[in-house]
DNA sequence: TTGTAAGCGTTATCAC
DNA sequence: GTGATAACGCTTACAA
């Protein structure tokens, strides 16, 4: 409604001295006189002055602004990725511009490409979903050329490109101890479950896949299963189907996924972890929900988050050292749906 | 890294006209003939070219943006809640700028601030949080303040004020019919948890109230429990630490306030639903996640959040005749840990 | 230490 | 239909 329209003429005329002395004053310069100084904050503060942000903008060509994309906000781990990030980046003062792309390629280029057009200052892609499979290069392309404009921050995901920085949990390692452990414990026939196939997701399953083939077990494919989706239901309706699918452990990437091989595992009338011992992903408030409560692995959002943040202050502050990579190790969770 | 700098006068020039004409195009002006049109587009088009949205809004003080504010994104209501949003407001062309304040009035007060020297169309603040305690209006003075330039709207939560829009979900109802339906049921000690003094918390309270009124029972103040927080393990620990606290059934403002009460039967060796039956509120994946599955209250957080963007839409659109409050009535959701 | 004036890239109001 | 040109509110050389 009321248009709280003082600009900076107004506030040179009423304090008296020419517009470009309130701009000194507004950005901190330290070559206005001590007197000057409060009288124009004075009067900034009577008139409850605040700088048109979208001059400021044109005359910088920035507006303190990062994008931070999202395939989906509501998913768990994304959103404390995006809480860690707000938080800190707010903190130093920038704005986050939020978009949800969804996980079709054609919507995540549309959405950088708007993202880039408001002149954000970085980029922030969240979720191993946007660096493909990880073969196809062409997947990550709109990428590389979004570097063109702004430096990228991928958080768990690898892309590779000029301007573009990863940060990353190293997925593959903590699904090969878990595995390993599962193994030590007597597992044979052990259940990988998937919902997709990020990155991410093929990283925890190479590392399935090593832990058994260094331990002797063959890789057998009708142990690996991939879903349509991670919904607790879906998982346990589609094992049901399954006649003949003996196992006795499960890894899951994703927490409601073991969730689902657990209600599973209470219809068929199986004892965890004493008859199928279950690991998930991710470490979230359903794996506390979950009775018995659920091992996982914890991804270390907040430190990825941090790792990110961080660099992207340094390369927007004009540092050029700034590590292209760094990897975050998970932590297995030992709750009560294992028995190592 | 590289400015894909064309600007206008670029543009004008290579197609042989003047800056207005190309504004023309861009904006879809019909007084422009086709011949010119389609000059103008193919430069257009050739060079990449996009308005500089600074320079936008300068001159019409708008970037199309909307700031959304919520005390915590990586809560799965309301991440689920912006998710809804961003996905209408974004496919109405409307950028979202994110912004979490925290439950600190103070900090609410100074997000809201920052967020409006951005110049934003419009504010959504998320969460019954912001509408206080509903008593005390000292505490939504900033919210009619911010209201004066900018129309603002609260997703489930009840302000009053001028150009302020509220879409609630009929929480005293939900907890009204909840606890009729358990009362009905024999249950005679119903224990209420909470774990705010929000508007929405006092809404659940009156309506548990009101049932056991009109039902002849009393209203013993040793079975509304007030929490710190909300997290499984806390209320679970919690509970146990009562000696001689007798009831029989449980109605919870949070899903994971209802898991906690969960983990604290299986502890006691009460079965659920034979000897305590429980509800919780909000319809979230940990409802489904625990064992038995969880009878729970759903708020239509989609309708609530499409109501708000579509009166949204229409105040920035310039129509006057929108409503101010909206209720949704809840749904319950029956699963397993009631006998209802 | 302070002021003047030239951009920044649009949109909008006039003329023509 | 089209083109000059004046805003829009700020930052920042450059002058004083």
């Amino acid at each position: 409604m009321s248009d709280n329209t003082r600009n900076i003429y107004d506030i040179a005329r009423l304090a008296g001295v020419s517009i470009a002395t309130v701009s000194r004053v507004v950005n901190g310069s330290d070559k206005v006189s001590e007197k000057t100084r409060r009288r124009v904050l004075q009067v900034i503060e009577d008139e409850g002055y605040t700088p048109n942000v979208f001059a400021q903008g044109l005359g910088l060509n920035t507006m303190h602004t990062v994008g931070i994309l999202v395939p989906d906000i509501s998913d768990l781990y994304m959103s404390t990725c995006v809480n860690f990030l707000e938080e800190e980046l707010h903190a130093n003062n920038y704005e986050v511009i939020l978009s949800c792309s969804g996980f079709d390629l054609a919507r995540k280029k549309n959405h950088v490409e708007m993202l880039l057009n408001k002149r954000i200052d970085a980029l922030i892609l969240v979720g191993s979903t946007y660096a493909g499979d990880g073969r196809s290069s062409a997947q990550t392309d709109y990428i590389r050329d979004a570097a063109k404009s702004v430096p990228v921050f991928v958080v768990n995901g690898l892309v590779e490109g000029d301007n573009v920085y990863c940060t990353v949990c190293d997925d593959r390692k903590a699904t090969r101890d878990v595995t390993t452990l599962l193994i030590k414990r007597g597992r044979k026939r052990i259940l990988f479950l998937s919902d997709s196939h990020s990155y991410s997701a093929q990283q925890k399953l190479a590392g399935y896949e090593e832990a058994l083939t260094s331990n002797g077990l063959p890789v057998l494919g009708e142990l690996r299963l991939a879903l349509g989706n991670h919904e607790i239901r879906c998982v346990r309706d589609l094992l049901l189907q399954y006649q003949n699918l003996a196992f006795d452990a499960a890894v899951a990437v994703e927490d409601t996924i073991a969730v689902g091989v657990m209600k599973y595992a209470a219809i068929k009338g199986l004892k965890v972890p004493e008859d199928l011992e279950i690991t998930g992903y991710n470490n979230s408030v359903v794996s506390i929900a979950a009775t018995p409560e659920l091992t996982s692995i914890d991804g270390r959002v907040e430190e990825i988050c941090h790792e990110t943040a961080a660099r992207l202050l340094s390369v927007l502050s004009g540092k050029t050292d700034v590590e292209k990579t760094v990897s975050i190790e998970p932590l297995i969770v030992r709750r009560s749906t294992t028995d190592f």
